[in-house]
DNA sequence: GCCGTTTTCGGCCCGACTGTTTTCAGTCG
């Protein structure tokens, strides 16, 4: 509303902007902060001045903001929802409400449908065409795409744009690139000597639908799949310079260009200029950061969440690598849900260089997922038993089941059963609407048992399907430093749980934590790849995850628990 | 509206593309 009222105020929008953004990505409820420091607190937070901390304290105290409503009378327009269209910002939607009445979106698509908006100066029929396609595309979806949908699509265009011989260099950018658990666009970038040769190139993919923008440098497409591809050509000089600035993020960017600026320096997609501007970097990203007197960092890491400040330090973490990890934790067969049997998936496992493989079908609460009865289990350790002796020296084979943790916090499984087991799993499958406190107990008094060594997939969630268990993630966190139970970042490209905040979350409590694939058949024992992108998003190094422990040092660990 | 190793005033990240324009406003990333 700021926006629309006057230009010349971008600044202070910025303000406002700047200020949401840090609240929106605090680790502590901002109320929280209000009540432990007041408005002095308040004012400590990055973004927040006198002002912004006068109006933060107004809202928490009354519910309500002077300037927001005094804003919002003056204009009654659903911006929001608006100028979540494509091409439509709040100044355009202002003149549709001032010259049409245009309110919502319900108003546009009237003012659309009488082809009123061609006739407003500053629209056209093409602008008109434009905003209607745009409401098309919000209302179908829009959401965001999982990270394990999306990379293989990218990564099977570079392999294609590669092919053509048009392109010298080809990478995935954004958000892809820095492995977010879900992904709103593909931004791809190329080295070419031809941009129109490539431009054509990509219209004709069999992965494209149509085109929505074409320039020199850039041709934005709509993929089949349902996601928009942005891919932006240049020249190799650039190459660097752009990679670091198309992976973002944006505020990492931001705080990037500024220390170029405090530097004497221009930080921008073609390179890295100094004062008399003169190309310094651009070729390669490391050179950028080295000039600016930072120590480098994988892109997974490039979140503003403190990582900038590290590097200035020096102190950016050795993150843990796909190669680090030895084996695998959290497997079914067809003893339970599994599609392929226990000997399948051990061949797979031999074919993937795994040194171990631990596996756990699941109890018989499980109903539908076939789990495990008292007898079952029996026939199920033996095979585990013949096996371990049949690909002796070949792989080591680990005795364990994912155990149902029970609405009163007791396991699956009896004492006796649970002996058996080389380490036991144990996670929540049923009764997942309790309320947070009793969900919490449940948790814990399981982490308390004194049973179990590890907890599966621990909020539940399935990204864009079902919501994480109501749980105060610190008291279960806390319980489990207590007790040295180790919480797992499931690689399921559904589940990535723990997913990358709750690891950094889960981190300060010194969690040891084990990636694994949760796979039901040989081909998901490929999706590692994606719990070692959210661990690396975490920050967390090799000694963190227990499954990087070479075999004798891993019983070592789950001996120590007895 | 915020902020300070150049500053309590005067900056604040930067460029591409489109549509409707005759030189630019608006939007996006």
């Amino acid at each position: 509303m700021m926006a629309i009222e006057d230009e010349t105020r971008i600044f202070e929008i910025r303000a406002y902007k700047k200020a949401a953004l840090t609240i929106e990505t605090l680790q502590e409820d901002v109320e929280d902060i209000y009540a432990k420091g007041g408005i002095k607190a308040l004012m400590e937070l990055p973004g927040v001045g006198k002002s912004l901390a006068e109006k933060i304290e107004e809202y928490i105290k009354t519910g309500r903001m002077k300037k927001y409503d005094d804003y919002k009378k003056k204009y009654p327009i659903d911006l929001k929802n608006l100028t979540q269209i494509q091409s439509l910002g709040a100044r355009k939607a202002f003149r549709l409400y001032k010259s049409l009445g245009v309110r919502n979106i319900g108003d546009l698509k009237k003012a659309i449908g009488k082809k009123k908006v061609r006739k407003l100066k500053g629209f056209g029929e093409k602008s008109e065409s434009e905003l209607a396609k745009g409401i098309t595309m919000l209302e179908s979806g829009g959401g965001r795409m999982l990270l394990g949908k999306a990379l293989p699509e990218a990564e099977a265009m570079i392999r294609k744009i590669k092919e053509s011989g048009l392109a010298e260099r080809a990478e995935i950018a954004g958000s892809t690139r820095r492995r977010k658990e879900t992904v709103g666009d593909l931004d791809l970038l190329v080295i070419t000597k031809s941009p129109e040769k490539m431009s054509t190139f990509i219209e004709k993919m069999r992965e494209v639908e149509g085109i929505i923008v074409k320039g020199q440098t850039k041709i934005t497409v709509r993929l089949r799949i349902g996601l928009n591809c942005d891919v932006r050509m240049l020249e190799r000089k650039s190459f660097g310079a752009a990679t670091q600035y198309f992976i973002g993020n944006k505020a990492h960017n931001v705080k990037l260009r500024q220390i170029a600026i405090k530097k004497s320096y221009k930080l921008n997609e073609y390179g890295l200029f100094n004062k008399k501007g003169r190309r310094v970097a651009g070729e390669e990203e490391k050179e950028i950061y080295e000039i600016l007197g930072l120590q480098y960092m994988e892109p997974e890491m490039r979140e503003d969440r403190g990582e900038i400040e590290l590097a200035v330090q020096h102190k950016i973490p050795k993150l843990v690598q796909l190669e680090d990890i030895c084996g695998d934790l959290h497997i079914h067969t067809t003893y339970s849900d599994g599609s392929d049997t226990m000997e399948e998936m051990i061949k797979a496992a031999i074919t993937l260089g795994r040194e171990y493989i631990g596996f756990t079908d699941h109890s018989k609460s499980e109903y539908v997922a076939k789990g495990m009865n008292d007898s079952k289990f029996r026939k199920y350790s033996a095979e585990l038993d013949s096996l371990k002796k049949k690909y002796e020296g070949r792989i080591k084979i680990l005795k364990s089941a994912e155990t149902d943790i029970l609405k009163d916090g007791r396991l699956d499984f009896g004492r006796k059963i649970l002996e058996e087991m080389d380490y036991v799993l144990a996670t929540i499958h049923t009764n997942l609407n309790m309320p947070q406190k009793e969900m919490t107990d449940r948790l814990v008094r399981c982490i308390e048992s004194g049973m179990v060594d590890m907890i599966a997939h621990p909020t539940d969630r399935l990204i864009n399907l079902r919501p994480p268990l109501n749980l105060d993630l610190d008291r279960v966190f806390q319980a489990a430093q207590d007790n040295g139970v180790v919480m797992e970042i499931d690689s399921f490209p559904e589940r990535l749980d723990l997913g990358d905040e709750n690891i950094i979350k889960a981190r300060e409590y010194k969690l040891k934590f084990a990636i694994d694939t949760d796979s039901h058949r040989t081909t998901h024992m490929g999706f590692m790849r994606y719990g070692v992108y959210t661990a690396k998003r975490g920050w967390l190094k090799k000694e963190d995850v227990i499954n990087t422990l070479r075999f004798g040092d891993l019983m070592k660990h789950f001996a120590k628990r007895g």
